[in-house]
DNA sequence: CACCCTATCTAAACGCCGTCAAGATGATCT
DNA sequence: AGATCATCTTGACGGCGTTTAGATAGGGTG
């Protein structure tokens, strides 16, 4: 498994291939079957390293923020600056959810996934009134965004626009707050006036 | 490319080698390198029609748009519900790009992108002093939630809250709007009174 | 000690993949 | 008729995921 971390870390994801990771691991082709069933059961295990990794990554930066009102936007920038760092990882992290056609393990519904925290999160900081359906669709849509973002921020189209927002950080944190993460932020974003 | 384009919609993304294109086509595996380069340059082909059906998608919601305050949301479900009915296609899309290390077609400054359909509609709806960057921004910022949202639409995870929204359009309606697709959507969302 | 069991590995093979080199076929133009 | 060009085939190469069969070494038990 680190050399399978190292080969995605080094050459990408699509160079990941068994007898790759045999080859680094100084063993030969066969040898991963003995401990994993298949291919994709390997990658699962990154994946869930990754999935560690990257909750490890957004409980940090919740603990960090100091200001509720920014908290969400704490914890997306954190999100897709982990993306952006381990974008082999971070690929590999959905793609073999996609495979297995089920939820990506961050996103279940354990009671300490990464989802989960976004969740409760969103819930402790909102009225007390809320419903867990408006929750919900609050946490679908900042993870989408976040993701979104994940997925597009390293497009050298955005170059210019990050360069006018004070670098990386500066130009998630706009889109992200542009995005209104959470009522409160939005509210913000819009006009600060009323509510 | 229409052979590529059935292995793509009956068998998915993994199913689609070179091979099986030749195969499909009734035609032997070298065959298709007298009209492609590589496989890569037959993925671009098809991801090419596949930007060129997205964007005819994107106009009609545009044009079918009656209201200027849903027209973003419009456009974003347009766009989300071409990449649930054609999700392999849709995959291929953004794949054969990241492999080039490029941007993809839909995204490129070409004068009839996709991307310049949804900044230059932001840029008339929007007070005429906004500046482009934050046209731009607004812009970034609402692809990204298309794209997040396309990507993940399809997780079980969100079954329930579908049905408690009206079924598959009203979700994204609804997770497209929270994300206020811009300024308007955005204060309206937020609570009616004023902008 | 010998014996067996388990964990771990290797060697060799299968079929599929992307790709290339060489040559065949057939239409088009001169 | 002969040259040219687009199109296709055959056959091969190495890499891939995977399986089968067998090797090696360590630990526990008689």
């Amino acid at each position: 498994m680190d050399a399978a971390r190292r080969i995605l870390e080094n050459e990408g994801p699509s160079a990941l291939s068994l007898r790759a990771v045999a080859r680094e691991a100084g063993v030969s082709p066969a040898a991963p079957y003995h401990h994993f069933k298949d291919k994709g059961e390997l990658l699962d295990a990154v994946a869930h390293v990754g999935w560690e990794a990257l909750g490890e990554t957004m409980t940090a930066a919740k603990e960090r923020a100091t200001d509720v009102s920014t908290l969400m936007t704490e914890i997306g920038v954190a999100y897709v600056l982990f993306a952006q760092q381990h974008p082999a990882l971070y690929r590999v992290m959905y793609d073999c959810s996609r495979d297995k056609d089920s939820l990506p393990e961050g996103m279940e519904n354990n009671e300490d996934s990464a989802y989960c925290l976004v969740r409760e999160s969103f819930r402790r900081m909102a009225a007390p009134a809320i419903s867990d359906h408006d929750v919900e669709l609050a946490t679908i849509a900042a993870w989408c965004a976040a993701h979104g973002l994940a997925e597009m921020s390293s497009f050298r189209q955005f170059d210019p626009l990050k360069e006018g927002l004070g670098g990386e950080e500066g130009f998630l944190r706009a889109v992200l707050s542009h995005l209104g993460m959470f009522p409160a932020a939005r509210a913000k974003a819009n006009g600060d006036g009323d509510g």
